[in-house]
DNA sequence: CTGTTATTCATACGAACGTATGAATGATTC
DNA sequence: GAATCATTCATACGTTCGTATGAATAACAG
C-alpha cells in the first residue's frame, strides 16, 4: 500500500451531514480553507437546479451537471455524497427563499385581502424571476412517492402562512368560509401552474409569460381570480 | 448466412405508422391475425402510462414496462418501434378521451356559468379516476422543451371547448371580461394541481384526495372557486 | 403437408450511468 | 521547507439502459 489509510484517503465533507445551509467546514479559525471550495459548491447546487429542473432526476446526468458547472467528475460525490444528497440540497436551498418570501409578504400587516394580494403577487414575482422553481417541485411530486421530510417541512410552513391570512379573513367576514387547506393550495395552484405550462401556452396560444407586458396581465389576472374566488360572496344585485 | 435477409427478418408494424388508433395490420381478411398481438399493445400502453406518470420518461425502463405487461423485452420494439413512439402513444391515447369527455360537457346547452360548472366538474372528475394523467401531462410539460405536435393540438382543442363556454359568458354578461386563454387556463390549473399534489397533500395535511368525502368537498370548493373566479363582479351591498 | 406471416423469445452489443479510488495540486501552518 | 489539509483530477468498475438480431412458436392459406 504506497498511501496510509485504505478507503479513506480523502474525507469529503459529505455524507451524513445533513442540510447545514453553510456550515463549510474550514481548517483551523475562520479562514477560506483552501481556495474555490465554495465555489464549486455553488455552481454545482446551480447547475443542478437546471439540470433537474429540466430534465427530472433520472434525466440529468452527474457527467452533465459538473461539466455545466465546470468541475470534475467526482466533485458532486465529493461535495454532496451522492446524486440524490445533491438534489436534496437543490431542492431545499431552492425553495427556502421563496417559502421565506411568502412569509415576510404574509406578515405584513393589514386587511386580509390585501395580504392576500401582497402574497400572490410575491409568489408570482418570485416564481417569474425563478421558473426551476416550480418545476422541481412538481418533478418530485409527480412522483406521487411520499416527498422528503425537509420539502415536507417547507411546505408545511408555506401552508401556514396561506392559512393564518385565511383564518383572519374567515374572522373578519372578508373571506369566504371555506376549508382553509383547500383555500390555501387554490392561492399557489394558478402560479405554479402558469409557469409551468409556460412552454406549452407559447406554443398553444402564442403567449409569452416571459414577455413584460403579458407577465403584468398575468399577474393581474391571477390576483383578480384569487381574490374573487376566495373573497366573501356578496349579495348579489339585479 | 443461414437465413435469408440480411436485417428485415421480421417486419414490425411500427417505424413510420405514425399514431393509428386502432391500425393493427392483419393479414388478409379481417380477422384476429394471429392471436394476441393487441392484447400485448395494450397492456404495453397500460404499463407504459403508470410507469412513465410515476418514474418520468427517464426513469421508467423497457425492461421495468414490458416485465409489468408480462411481455418480452422486445415487445415494445416490435410494437411501437421504440420507448419514445410508445411514449407519444401513451401520451396521446391517455389524453384523447379526457379531451373529448370535456368537449362534449362544455357542448351542452344551457347558460354559461352551468356549463362552466359542468365542465369542472367533468374534467375532475375524470382527472380523479385516472390521476396517471395530470402526471403524464406535467411530466412532459415540465421538461420545458417545446412539446410534441399531437399534444399541443389535443391543448389547443381542449381550450377551444373552454374558450367557447367564456366567450358565451362575456357576451351575456354572467362571466367575468377577461384575457380568455387565461382564464381558460384557470378552470383547469385547480383541478390538475389538487390532483397532482395529492400526495404532498396527503403527507402535509392528511388528507387525501382518494378518500371520498374530501373528493366530494374538493369538487364543490373547486367549482365554487373556479365559478366565483371568472363570474362577472356584482355591485357590492354594504 | 408446406409455405407464409405475425408475434414472441433469448440473447448480445455498445453506450451511458453513478460511484469508487488514489494520485496530483496547491494553499496554509508550524 | 516540511507537514497537513481541502480540493481537484483522471480513470476504472460494475450496472443498467435502449436497441438489434435472429431463431422459435403458432396460426392460417393453399
Amino acid at each position: 500500500m504506497p498511501s496510509g489509510g485504505t478507503t479513506s484517503a480523502a474525507v469529503p465533507p459529505s455524507g451524513a451531514g445533513g442540510l447545514p445551509s453553510s456550515g463549510r467546514s474550514s481548517r483551523a479559525g475562520g479562514g477560506s480553507s483552501s481556495g474555490r471550495g465554495d465555489e464549486t459548491r455553488t455552481a454545482l447546487l446551480a447547475a443542478g437546479r437546471a439540470a433537474f429542473a429540466r430534465k427530472g432526476y433520472d434525466g440529468a446526468s452527474i457527467r452533465d451537471i459538473t461539466r455545466e458547472a465546470g468541475a470534475n467528475l467526482g466533485a458532486v460525490t465529493y461535495h454532496f455524497g451522492s446524486k440524490r444528497a445533491l438534489y436534496a440540497s437543490v431542492l431545499v436551498e431552492g425553495l427556502t427563499p421563496l417559502v421565506d418570501r411568502v412569509g415576510q409578504a404574509a406578515a405584513a400587516p393589514g386587511p386580509s385581502t390585501e395580504r392576500l394580494g401582497k402574497v400572490v403577487e410575491a409568489f408570482m414575482d418570485h416564481i417569474g424571476a425563478n421558473p426551476d422553481l416550480p418545476r422541481l417541485l412538481l418533478q418530485e411530486i409527480a412522483a406521487g412517492k411520499k416527498p422528503p421530510v425537509e420539502l415536507v417541512a417547507l411546505v408545511r410552513r408555506n401552508l401556514g402562512h396561506l392559512t393564518a391570512i385565511l383564518s383572519q379573513g374567515h374572522a373578519d367576514g372578508s373571506l369566504r368560509r371555506a376549508h382553509p387547506e383547500l383555500s390555501a393550495l387554490s392561492g399557489v395552484a394558478l402560479p405554479i401552474y402558469l409557469t409551468l405550462v409556460a412552454p406549452m401556452i407559447r406554443e398553444v396560444a402564442g403567449l409569452d409569460i416571459h414577455d413584460a407586458a403579458f407577465r403584468a396581465q398575468a399577474l393581474d389576472h391571477v390576483k383578480t381570480f384569487v381574490e374573487a374566488g376566495l373573497a366573501a360572496p356578496q349579495e348579489t344585485v339585479g
